[in-house]
DNA sequence: CAGTGGTCTAGACCACTCT
DNA sequence: GAGTGGTCTAGACCACTGG
């Protein structure tokens, strides 16, 4: 079996697709399967790849599947993210074991678009002195003096919980920026880190020569 | 079902997974669908999560599958990658309608870890004048004055092409950098874009408060 | 050759949503 | 109630790899 029958069928879902504008209902998968005359499982796993590329919109019960329109994602500045210059909502601090977690959803556009979870170990005072209000970064910056390691970007796969945050399908790819927070003395004190649906959130990266913006 | 079977059965994998080292055989997907009372596709659903996350190695044929070993993915500098100061091979170059195209194979460690594709349009000369063997960045910048825009850093599925160059299956998740270049009236003559296997590869990013490294 | 992962099928049941 | 996507099963065939 040279190219897969999935395959074949992805690019023939492809074309049906660039035909239709946003929001256009997609025919069910066992009428797909009727069509491409494959068993719907194999309908099922082109669907899946052109849902995780933004292009299938999948809803539940009589919702069905839509043509994802085409919205060009918001665009995130890597310092409005680690400085927590963004707008959030549902901030929820737990504390077990000398160790504070904060997390947060973020938001754009009524959407949530990332959760960001910081672990702090041995900040004495943190919960009663925080405000959930305020940046986050800035306050651990004055009132501990943390200062923060380079941050760092990979891909992460959504978590049951982030999941049902961001209204996204377990095991969906996301994009993730993790940094550390150090005090005075060296010692890490945080461990932070964002994702972020990159379907609707992309970052933007200063460019530096040397030691300069560019 | 609040909590699907394949999910039960992911945790129950991770947990024989913490406690064994990289490289150790994992068993066959036919043997755990016997111990964990599923059946081989709700099995192979979860295997496909704990692959795409890094803690599985797949093989064909009597390879069969591994733990992966824990190592550390390499580090990238987000200056390192745009300037194009990485180990690359495989560098070729075609043009197709006044379209050049400039494709590499990043290396690390004798392994591939990403690709990057360039697109070029009317640049006179280019094909003759640029030597592959030296920094496609710099060339660009002072045969062609070419300013580079700001880096956006998303995430991408691996398309068919790109898929047999890093050695992974095909709709894998990776880690895209792309940027443009404007000649001196400002047009646009350059779209890049960087493709990351993130299980080998992080990106570093420079924290910038105002205009400040810090 | 035996066993592995990769693919594919036909069928089933469920939770959900719209009418 | 009808139809949707989400999950799950039991079985099958294939290409590939190692002994």
């Amino acid at each position: 079996m040279p190219v897969p029958r999935y395959y074949q069928a992805k690019t023939r879902l492809l074309d049906l697709l660039d035909d239709l504008p946003g929001h256009t209902p997609f025919p069910p998968e066992r009428a797909l399967s009727d069509l491409l005359r494959v068993s719907r499982s194999t309908i099922r796993k082109a669907l899946d790849e052109l849902v995780l590329e933004g292009r299938l919109l999948r809803g539940t019960g009589r919702q069905g599947t839509t043509v994802a329109p085409p919205g060009q994602p918001h665009r995130i500045a890597l310092h409005a993210l680690t400085a927590d210059q963004l707008p959030r909502e549902r901030t929820t601090t737990s504390t077990r074991n000398d160790v504070t977690t904060v997390e947060s959803v973020l938001v754009h556009l009524d959407d949530p678009i990332g959760v960001r979870q910081t672990h702090l170990h041995a900040l004495p005072g943190f919960a009663t002195r925080y405000d959930p209000g305020t940046p986050l970064r800035e306050f651990l910056a004055t009132a501990y003096r943390l200062r923060q390691s380079e941050p760092r970007c990979t891909t992460a796969l959504a978590t049951p919980r982030v999941a049902s945050l961001l209204n996204v399908r377990p095991a969906t790819p996301l994009l993730a920026v993790s940094w550390l927070g150090h005090d005075t003395t060296g010692a890490t004190r945080e461990l932070s880190r964002v994702v972020l649906r990159s379907d609707r959130a992309h970052l933007t990266l200063p460019q530096v020569r040397g030691d300069q913006i560019v």
